[in-house]
DNA sequence: GTGAAAGCGCTAACAG
DNA sequence: CTGTTAGCGCTTTCAC
């Protein structure tokens, strides 16, 4: 079903002003685009019957002459996690100094709806795309790759075809579990959603290499899978309380991870950090709000969104693809901040 | 600055098809539009050259001709709060099956933003445009509702010009009052961010309706207000705790002001719902996640979305302005299931 | 400086 | 069933 306009009411055009002005529709044209040779007399007397007729060109005419719709898609997962708000919010404001809206596209990971998304750029709707989620192959979006500007951000993919920025998961990963070694805890667990993201794999290699770096061994059961807010949080302190062989601390991969451990730590009387250290991802609000607050993973939403842009403009002039790995950096706050005194810095014994 | 398609590559034409096809670009446009009518040889011939080819029609072409963008704006603050993603879901989704696409404008609360999207609508790159929130003057939209379908939800306005949908806030407030006053609570407060906004001011007037049919009187001290989140929440318990006459329960308006208010307790030896009431509003994932669990104010995002979507309709086929008003309803959770002994309804002592 | 004219790619009467 | 034709409203050479 299509919606229809009401009684098609006559809209003024270009032509209507350039009759009433009694000149013609360039001249028009270069009032409206403020384009300079147009002599100040002729302009005024211009501007004044737009003003007066309350005369707006209408868009897609331009559009359509120009092949160009001013208009970016971003494609995201969906909105519930403020991450992609947040990044949302930076590539709309620097693209609106470029004269460029951004088009919000939700694929709640639907390959389908990706697909769609993609054709809209191969139809010219819009003029480029920032994939912040991936669940497409990557062959399918390399294809469009030259119908319009595609950037790939926050997923992790091979390809020369597209050009790509990412955070640097592994150091990410790395640095998380050292900073919760350094702190003096010794039996780092860690969770994550799936591993199916290569995002996570990179993270799991970085705590990997940290754990290795101390000389402790990978505890098998000390790795938690799909884990993604609050609730998953919750379900692991009260799993460790029937743990003979309990982790002293998590690399949770999420501030609402780490957000639900606290709480239901406090709960059961577990002390964070005392008896148990914790860290998050993403550095989001939530992060200083809790208490103890949540000691933290953090990216900079700002620069990926500064970094793809650049990106896309490149590719636009054709500059050829590239990759950018972004760096990322621990917030320290409450709670991995465990008393001196308490430190106690021994090997793990295998159970 | 504007960005620059590469190198101009030649894209393919209904025409270029027609020729290959040794057809008319009618016919071709038929067989892309999926018209009856056309010989099936001819269709398969053609489709076969525009799959061969990988032609896909360019959309501006069309929506010039048809002076339609299929593409509607719906205009939130800003993504940070859940309730607008959600709206912003279910207006997709509904929108999709009549194959309109949503544009997410985020407006900030700026006047200047708003402004700018209803010129969309006005130069028609917007067919239409749904407000859920709106910090322009009414008259501002009002002038515009010729050019484009417009709609108004979720926020309180005096209009005859355009249609608007909201929620019951009034009842909303009063429910929620009365409940807690049901659950034995007497000594009920209330808060809310500004009464600048008209929702707000109804929630008050029926918090207070409620009040008085219990034969109450208002405590202006056990009103609070620019609350918006947990942090808010946790500073009003703490501000309580000193209080001579403090209330012993509070209507909040919110779920994480709720979530706010429920960790602080924790943390200070409160015993919700025995020591104190709070009952949230939304019905967020936050409020089943929290233990105790919210009693919460709940809304239909969803319905609000189907009668927003069937009012912008009618307004595109003429059928005039209209007003539609959301039921509410409390759903009971843990945070004001205070144990059946402990009721004790007296009257307010005024201090 | 200004105007005339040629499209941008597609759709929709209207003939045939 | 299919083709012809006339635009949708705007920009942009190219003359003058």
């Amino acid at each position: 079903m299509r919606y229809r306009s009401r009684g098609r009411v006559k809209i003024s055009t270009i032509e209507d002003i350039a009759k009433l002005a009694g000149v013609s529709k360039a001249t028009v044209s270069r009032v409206i685009n403020h384009h300079p040779y147009v002599r100040s007399e002729l302009r005024e007397r211009v501007q004044a019957i737009i003003d007066e007729k309350n005369y707006v060109p209408v868009a897609v005419a331009k559009d359509l002459r120009r092949l160009q719709t001013n208009l970016i898609g971003v494609v995201v997962p969906n909105l519930h996690h403020p991450f992609f708000g947040k990044l949302i919010q930076e590539i709309s404001n620097i693209l609106k100094e470029d004269c460029y809206d951004v088009v919000i596209l939700q694929s709640n990971y639907a390959p389908e709806r990706e697909r769609e998304f993609i054709h809209y750029v191969r139809t010219k709707k819009l003029d480029g795309l920032i994939f912040t989620t991936l669940s497409l192959s990557i062959e399918e979006v390399e294809c469009v790759s030259t119908s319009g500007m595609i950037v790939i951000c926050n997923e992790h993919v091979e390809t020369e075809l597209i050009s790509t920025v990412q955070f640097d998961e592994e150091r990410a990963g790395y640095l998380g579990t050292k900073h919760l070694l350094e702190k003096g805890y010794t039996r780092i667990a860690f969770c994550y959603d799936t591993l199916k993201s290569k995002a996570q794999r990179k993270r799991y290699k970085g705590y990997k290499k940290a754990l290795c770096e101390h000389h402790l061994s990978l505890q098998q059961e000390w790795i938690f899978r799909n884990c993604y807010g609050l609730k998953d949080g919750k379900r692991m302190i009260q799993m460790m309380q029937s743990m003979k062989n309990a982790p002293d601390a998590m690399f949770t991969g999420s501030d609402e991870i780490a957000a639900g451990m606290i709480m239901e730590a406090q709960r059961m009387g577990i002390c964070i950090p005392k008896d148990f250290g914790v860290i998050g991802f993403d550095n989001q609000e939530l992060s200083v709000m809790m208490s103890p607050s949540i000691t933290t993973v953090s990216t900079s939403i700002a620069s990926m969104a500064k970094h793809s842009i650049i990106l896309l403009h490149k590719q636009s002039q054709g500059e050829g693809v590239q990759r950018i790995q972004l760096p990322i950096s621990v917030i320290e706050r409450e709670s991995t901040r465990r008393e001196e005194g308490h430190v106690s810095y021994r090997p793990l014994t295998v159970s």
